[in-house]
RNA sequence: GCUCAAGUGGCGGAAUUGGUAGACGCGCUGGAUUCAAAAUCCAGUUCUUUCGAGAGUGUGGGUUCGAUUCCCACCUUGAGUACCA
């Protein structure tokens, strides 16, 4: 009987499926564990060998997780919303639901044939309205909260109305809008519905505002940054205009210091921790308020830094200034001029007559520059002064008010104290444009550079400060600033509020319509709104998004239905929101779906919730470190906030796996001819190279030229130069892609060598978070070693296994098997097992082991990592049910014990010849034993040991 | 520029706390089997070598009886991020 692994999966698959093995259930005795992949965005293209290296991973630990005795929780999903279908339905007219339909039907089956342990009764798709019902839930509780400082949580609105109500919004201690203006109970009650519910958008968590995007007017699309080359439109080359547009946002800055903290909770990679602490880009220093001196244009409108109740108590309320944010307060008496960005909105109010014209060009041409090549233009400094002066809270000295584009509009308050001393880019200015560059650090020169080193500051020539460290000199300088009223310490977050709005068609519409252009929200009963159809999902031609053409997509809000455009009133019946939801919106709480799917009242029972708690590991890619991870974060807080999930973190523990790389084939074409050489003559030819379809090619790098004739019309009479009688072919990591022919399909693999070489070989390949390249020649490692194993169990005439009794290297090669193996798999090293595995059959098969209670335990230690053979073999010991819940294999330490060592006798740390000693000896027996071998006098050659190491159980070293 | 990760045979990689560098596999070489090939099995495979031995984990230093492992500096590659005040 020989190893048909074709016949044996598809067996086993089929056994699974049917008895619903792996069927997880809300309740349970056992300890639950939850075991989550991230689920994929089912594309055209199917799955490619790199695909599934994390999720065999994730099964092999949720399978050893069964053995263990735990309730395993191992579900798949679809995110699958997206806009690849969109773009194939724009070039087809194909609905996209009905090609992500047929590309799930095609995840699926690569899926299945892999044989992964997954509850597929708890599937989930994100563009399925029975799961997007509770995102748009969800997008509904956030914009009833708002988020209260003075509880640091999420509250519901009506607790923020109350107050309004009750004495205004000056007490009120919310992470809102920048610019709210003040006022009282009685203001509140005066104000009309409109103007409450403008108010009120400005505290809740997610919010209507004007944001600039990048606008394609002849694709009429916003495009993201990276869809932009040199100003244009990636496809099309079309140009690209900064246009402002009220879009929904994401109020996540509420979060930061919470997204921060929580980080050091749970067990996630250094490197995805620290990027997103990047992102999060916490200072702490200071706010500080310098009044202007002269305003030329007389009245000023009120702003940002003039606002009522700004630096209250302080001997400046109501004068007009300019707020900086600093994280150097210490070094306040260094500053010598001020920058603000040319979009600060103060800039047209001070410039003099003198400065207008400059200043205009300046604003003019920064305005011209996009954003990429402002920040690609790092080097050069510009700048133009306002004419306006500022007075320094402490010396009351005027200072110069510039303007520079390296200060930009989006950071903290788009201006800055400059302190040419003690920052190189202050310094730079300073010494472009001639300004005074006073020296405030005590023993430090700054002819040449600035001084930034904050642990070795002295402060100097700064009265108060004098004397004191960065640490100290920051805290009193707050304090002074604080008792004039003209600054407060203050925390600064480079994370901004997300954009929520897409102009697309394939994503989750908004449960909101509009009356009077105010946003309402439709009842969470009425949930969900389905997606309209469209005849095009192109953008209107007034510039819509694709919902625009949707002839029925209006709310009534008599019959709480959706129902024909043609019936707008505005009174009972009102425009619905033509934006959807971004592809992150879906993917930031599917998580906790996955406890109860099915559930119609809730997104998930709170039954379900409180048993499953949260994900114990996580695996995925680290690409999302500062996208879904960041987000779904974020919106777990808040579904913690309101009380409806148990944890703020959702996952414990986060892997991330790496890339599996394509090692593409390339072939040396003459330049100019249609003559090809072998990779060893290429360098005695001006060649081209070429790269081929990788499946031609075999393990020595041979290039079948046949195949390569047949492969495409120009080889079929091309002349080819062979070294040694082949054509050996170049090769080049890099990641796989159809254009460089180096895609690996798993469905060739499964057909050729089967589902366990395939799971086997991922793991092999190496650790499981590096990037490595694959190919497929190697894949005969780990055949064979399944041939082997077969071969182990089943002989020619049938099941070799028998009742013998182990002997003592059966189960010490059992022992150290099960010892390492778990080891492995608790540390995520899953390579190494892979080769523990075939250490342990092949002394196996020397030893002729027969022996049943070696080869079962055995087996229960391989099935995680190749479940097929393990069942089948397992069946053929006369188990009648599967091996996925048998008991993990127990290790005993009594089988690895050893009577002697082989002692390595190194000469200064060299290792030179090897000894077997007792491990019953002591120190000086050792030495004795070892300094009267042949071996070592003859290393010595006459010479005396300076000294003898002995570390018994582990090396002897003599020194000298 | 900054932050993080990583540099080990022809290749993928191994080496729990510093203690026999190169496990396991691919490829390669030789042999057995075969009419032949595939498959399978056996032996060898870091480099140098005067066959005694010597060198060797990106480079240069250091700590140590002993360093792939710890420390310092540098080089290279990859990832993220960037005029963040």
């Amino acid at each position: 009987m020989t190893y048909n692994f074709n016949a044996i999966e598809a067996k086993w698959q089929k056994y699974w499926a049917e008895n619903q093995t792996f069927k997880a259930e809300n309740t349970s005795d056992k300890p639950k564990y939850y075991v989550l992949d991230m689920f994929p965005y089912p594309s055209g293209a199917g799955l490619h060998v790199g695909h599934p290296l994390g999720y065999i991973a994730s099964d092999i630990y949720a399978r050893y997780k069964r053995h263990q005795g735990f309730n395993v929780l191992h579900p798949q999903g679809y995110d699958s919303f997206g806009l690849p279908a969109e773009q194939y339905a724009i070039q087809t007219g194909q609905h996209p639901a009905v090609t992500t339909k047929a590309n799930i039907a095609t995840y699926r089956r690569q899926l299945d044939q892999i044989g992964f342990s997954f509850d597929w009764s708890r599937e989930v798709r994100t563009s399925d309205p029975s799961y997007y019902k509770w995102t748009q839930w969800i997008f509904i509780q956030l914009f009833n909260s708002w988020y209260n400082k003075n509880t640091d949580r999420a509250e519901d609105i009506s607790e923020l109305i109350k107050i309004f109500e009750a004495e205004g919004n000056t007490s009120v201690n919310a992470i809102c809008d920048a610019a709210i203006d003040a006022f009282s109970a009685g203001e509140w009650q005066g104000f009309t519905a409109e103007e409450q519910q403008r108010i009120l958008l400005q505290y809740r968590l997610t919010y209507l505002a004007e944001t600039e995007v990048n606008w394609c007017p002849a694709l009429g699309t916003v495009l993201a940054n990276d869809e932009i080359v040199n100003g244009v439109s990636e496809r099309g080359g079309h140009p690209v205009i900064r246009k402002k547009m009220t879009q929904w946002s994401m109020r996540i800055s509420a979060y930061a210091e919470r997204l921060l903290q929580g980080l050091e909770k749970i067990d996630w990679t250094d490197a995805l921790k620290e990027s997103q602490r990047n992102w999060i880009g916490k200072s702490v220093g200071a706010e500080v308020f310098f009044p202007i001196l002269s305003f030329p244009k007389g009245e000023a409108k009120a702003d940002a830094s003039t606002r009522a109740g700004y630096m209250t108590g302080g001997n400046n309320s109501g004068a007009r200034g300019i707020s900086v944010f600093t994280t150097r307060p210490d070094t306040i008496f260094g500053v010598s001029f001020m920058t603000l960005a040319p979009e600060h909105e103060l800039v047209s109010q001070i410039t003099t007559e003198a400065q207008k014209e400059a200043v205009e060009a300046y604003v003019l041409a920064t305005a011209k520059r996009s954003e990429r090549d402002r920040m690609a233009d790092v080097k050069t400094i510009s700048g133009v002064f306002t004419g306006a002066y500022a007075e320094h809270p402490f010396t009351k000295a005027p200072i110069p008010i510039w303007i520079g584009d390296y200060v930009l509009a989006g950071y903290g308050t788009g201006a800055v104290m400059s302190v040419p001393c003690g920052d190189e880019r202050d310094y730079a200015f300073a010494k472009h444009f001639n300004i005074p560059i006073p020296n405030i650090f005590g023993g430090v020169d700054i002819s040449e550079t600035a001084f930034s080193d904050k642990s070795n500051t002295v402060i100097a020539n700064s009265d108060f400060l004098n004397g004191l460290n960065y640490k100290k000199a920051t805290k009193r300088a707050i304090y002074e600033l604080e008792k004039l009223g003209q600054g407060e310490g203050k925390t600064n977050y480079r994370l901004r509020d997300a954009v929520f709005s897409r102009q697309r068609y394939w994503g989750e519409p908004f449960p909101v319509y509009y009356v009077n252009g105010m946003p309402q929200m439709i009842a969470t009963e009425h949930l969900p709104i389905t997606l309209p159809e469209v005849e095009k999902y192109l953008p209107t031609e007034t510039g819509e998004p694709p919902l625009g053409n949707a002839t029925t997509w209006a709310w009534d809000t008599k019959t709480n239905t959706v129902v024909a455009n043609t019936l707008i009133d505005n009174e009972t019946i009102f425009p619905l929101e033509l934006n959807t939801m971004p592809g992150w919106a879906g993917s930031s709480w599917y998580f906790n779906r996955y406890m109860d799917p099915t559930n119609t009242e809730a997104f998930a029972s709170k039954e379900a919730l409180d048993y499953w708690q949260d994900v114990d590991l996580y695996i995925g890619g680290s690409e999302h470190a500062t996208g879904h991870l960041l987000y779904s974060r974020f919106w777990q807080k808040f579904l913690f906030d309101k009380g409806v999930v148990p944890t703020d973190e959702y996952a414990k523990k986060l892997i991330n796996q790496g890339m599996i790389l394509g090692t593409s084939a390339i072939i040396y074409r003459v330049s100019g001819t249609n003559t090809y050489v072998s990779l060893g003559l290429k360098d005695a030819h001006n060649v081209e190279e070429i790269r081929v379809d990788v499946s031609m090619v075999n393990a020595s790098n041979e290039i079948d030229v046949d195949k390569l004739k047949a492969w495409q019309p120009q080889y079929s009479d091309a002349e080819f130069i062979l070294e040694d009688g082949k054509y050996i072919v170049g090769r080049e990591v890099e990641k796989m892609s159809k254009r460089w022919f180096n895609v690996v399909n798993p469905d060739d693999i499964v057909a050729d060598y089967g589902a366990d070489s395939l799971r086997l070989y991922e793991m092999f390949l190496g650790p499981l978070e590096q990037y490595k390249p694959w190919n497929t020649a190697g894949i005969t490692g780990v055949h064979n070693f399944l041939k082997k194993l077969w071969k182990l169990y089943v002989g020619d005439t049938g099941l070799k296994v028998d009742e013998t009794a182990p002997t003592k290297d059966h189960l010490k090669t059992l022992h150290k098997t099960i010892k390492k193996v778990q080891a492995d798999i608790e540390n995520f090293s899953f390579n190494t097992s892979v080769s523990t595995f075939m250490i342990a059959v092949n002394e196996l098969t020397q030893q002729k082991c027969s022996s049943k209670a070696v080869l079962e335990p055995l087996l229960i230690l391989i099935s995680p990592y190749a479940p097929h053979i393990a069942e089948e073999l397992w069946g053929q010991l006369g188990h009648s049910t599967s091996i996925s819940t048998v008991a993990f294999p127990e290790f005993d330490e009594s089988h690895l014990v050893e009577s002697s060592k082989n002692y390595p006798i190194s000469f200064n740390g060299k290792m030179r010849f090897t000894m077997e000693l007792g491990l019953d000896l002591n120190k000086d027996e050792i030495e004795k034993a070892v300094l009267a071998h042949e071996k070592t006098q003859e290393q010595l050659g006459g010479r005396t040991p300076k000294k003898v190491i002995v570390v018994p159980g582990k090396i002897v070293n003599i020194v000298g």
